[in-house]
DNA sequence: CTGAAAGCGCTTACAG
DNA sequence: CTGAAAGCGCTTACAG
């Protein structure tokens, strides 16, 4: 029965725990631990073992009280429920992750008083650099005050064009679905799509008329049936696209619920897809496009990819050096059985 | 043109920069600022003042290496894409947001390893506690290793009893919905529903012959129809029942796809929803249930209110006390257009 | 009511 | 190769 009064019991063990049962300084410690220094191969072995045995967690918070940096990065999103956010969210973590950073998350909730609240809290802690992740591609106002910390923006642009942004390219992806459209042999392409309000629905659109364009075409009536989001407006929608233009070919939806509901219209109608009318859809929205008859094909954005871009950038901000520039990313068309060569 | 040496250009103001600004100790300003102690009137507005002007923001490190506690939780997810893991980790934040805490987010992808990786470094950053969210209803192993701090398991319950956990009532879920068809009075019954590798699967299913049991009833064939969560096995599982049993005027899916599944197939065999079959389905997923013909009635498992709980159960263990214990939470019904009082 | 001093747990020059 | 000392930014008894 020794008694050894040095093991800590009801606290984390420190640094000095660690020195004393490995009988040396905490300086020498601290460079055994770190490998930093020179420590006499024994006297390291020592150490790491003392710190084995008392399950020793460097403290993150004294040391990110002597180094200029925390290891910390604040994710603050305006809404958690909206499906794009998450992805890029997961994109990010993951950039992070690998390293040895840490990740806070907030959710201002589209509110700006809540999201001037976590910023506040986010630099009294002191993070390295912030991540903020919109929930819609239209510009949004850079956060307010002045932020002593490098920021980048991601889905959402910031309205400030200083700022470091990481966008999807939409006008690339509407382009994207009519070449697909064009090279399946479809010339009467119709575009359904979401609100006008939105500036993915404009991009979209736009890049959609210019791939029309090139071909020496234009889309159905012209212009794209704005709408909204969703399934009902899909059927909606199909019925009087199939109504005014019995010769339509193909329909590009500009979301995968749209696309959805085009495919539910068709099929009460009879219209044979892909055969009679090729669909895509935008998003690739798995649960949406994998399972609907016929499966669908459409667009995917690279969320994830968006997101690692950003922590990326981030990091080659905070380290400082050439300062990353503003960058848009391309989507990529993701085949299923909804669209093919016209028979 | 007045030289003003004390004002810090580069780095964040520190108590100090507004001790001296406002020309008094660093303990007068902690104190004026934390409104701990007595100080003057006039010195607290001047010390106030003083630290608008450097827009002072006191460094949480620091504080978080003094006090015992950081102010801070993690949030261990296995899965962000998972859409029951998004809900609760919002309820979740939001239980914290509102306080004075902080949330990192690590998302361990399902891996052990990477759980334990970031574990320790939540643990190293001194974390006040832990919410564990897993991403199915089946007991998980508890956390690995001596955990100093406490620890919420959320959605998935740990494996040991004497964790805490705080978890669906999936049982009383599947009694809801079919009480709900019996008031309906629907009689014949059948249960469509996932893997029967999954909990959540098996108790619906319990939960569902309970109910009918109680009724002196029984689902058709005696048991669930068991396949996979998704629209295409919905599809498949209903015309099976259809053929049958020709008499099925109710069904209850095990998920909100299933249940769009079998809207499908019910509307290519001309058979009413909800006059002939009323349909139920669970999850309460909003993209799925609210847009489909006709829209779905479902169970809503309230995972929001799961996540705040977990939270406010997770505050609660970190201030000691009464040791909050497990529980279970019943879900909701949310009743749409795919059920009705038969005709 | 105010301030000097100690200390949280670590790292980093600097002596020895 | 090793250790004593200073210091990161704050808070908290304790004097005055």
């Amino acid at each position: 029965m020794s008694t050894e009064p040095e093991i800590p019991v009801n606290r984390a063990a420190t640094l000095t725990d660690v020195a004393k049962l490995a009988g040396v300084s905490v300086a020498t410690a601290s460079k055994a631990i770190n490998g930093r220094g020179d420590v006499r191969a024994a006297t390291r072995q020592r150490v790491l073992e003392a710190a084995e045995m008392l399950s020793f967690a460097p403290n993150a918070l004294a040391r990110g009280l002597l180094g200029g940096r925390t290891g910390t990065v604040g994710l603050l999103t305006s809404d958690l429920e909206g499906r794009f956010s998450i992805p890029i969210l997961m994109g990010a973590e993951d950039a992070f992750g690998a390293g040895q950073v840490s990740v806070f998350l907030c959710d201002a909730r589209g509110d700006a008083i809540r999201e001037r609240y976590h910023v506040r809290a986010l630099l009294s802690r002191r993070v390295d650099g912030l991540i903020v992740v919109g929930s819609r591609t239209d510009p949004r106002p850079p956060l307010a005050g002045p932020i002593p910390v490098p920021v980048v923006y991601v889905y959402a642009p910031s309205a400030n064009p200083d700022d470091i942004s990481i966008t999807v390219d939409n006008v690339g992806g509407g382009r994207l679905a009519i070449e697909h459209l064009l090279a399946c042999g479809r010339r009467n392409i119709a575009h359904i799509t979401g609100d006008a309000g939105y500036q993915a629905a404009r991009d979209r659109a736009d890049g959609a008329a210019a791939a029309l364009a090139d071909a020496g075409l234009a889309m159905l009536d012209g212009k794209p049936y704005y709408g909204s989001w969703d399934e009902t407006w899909g059927r909606a929608a199909a019925h009087i696209v199939v109504e005014r233009h019995p010769e339509v070919d193909a329909i590009f939806c500009g979301s995968d619920q749209i696309a959805r509901g085009v495919l539910e219209t068709l099929r009460d109608l009879g219209r044979d897809v892909p055969g009679s009318i090729a669909v895509a859809g935008f998003d690739n929205w798995e649960a949406v496009a994998a399972h609907s008859r016929p499966r669908l094909t459409s667009i995917d954005m690279n969320l994830e990819q968006l997101g690692a871009a950003a922590g990326r950038r981030l990091f080659a901000a905070i380290d400082g050096g050439d300062l990353p520039r503003s960058d848009q990313y391309p989507g990529r068309l993701v085949m299923r059985d909804s669209t093919a060569p016209a028979q």
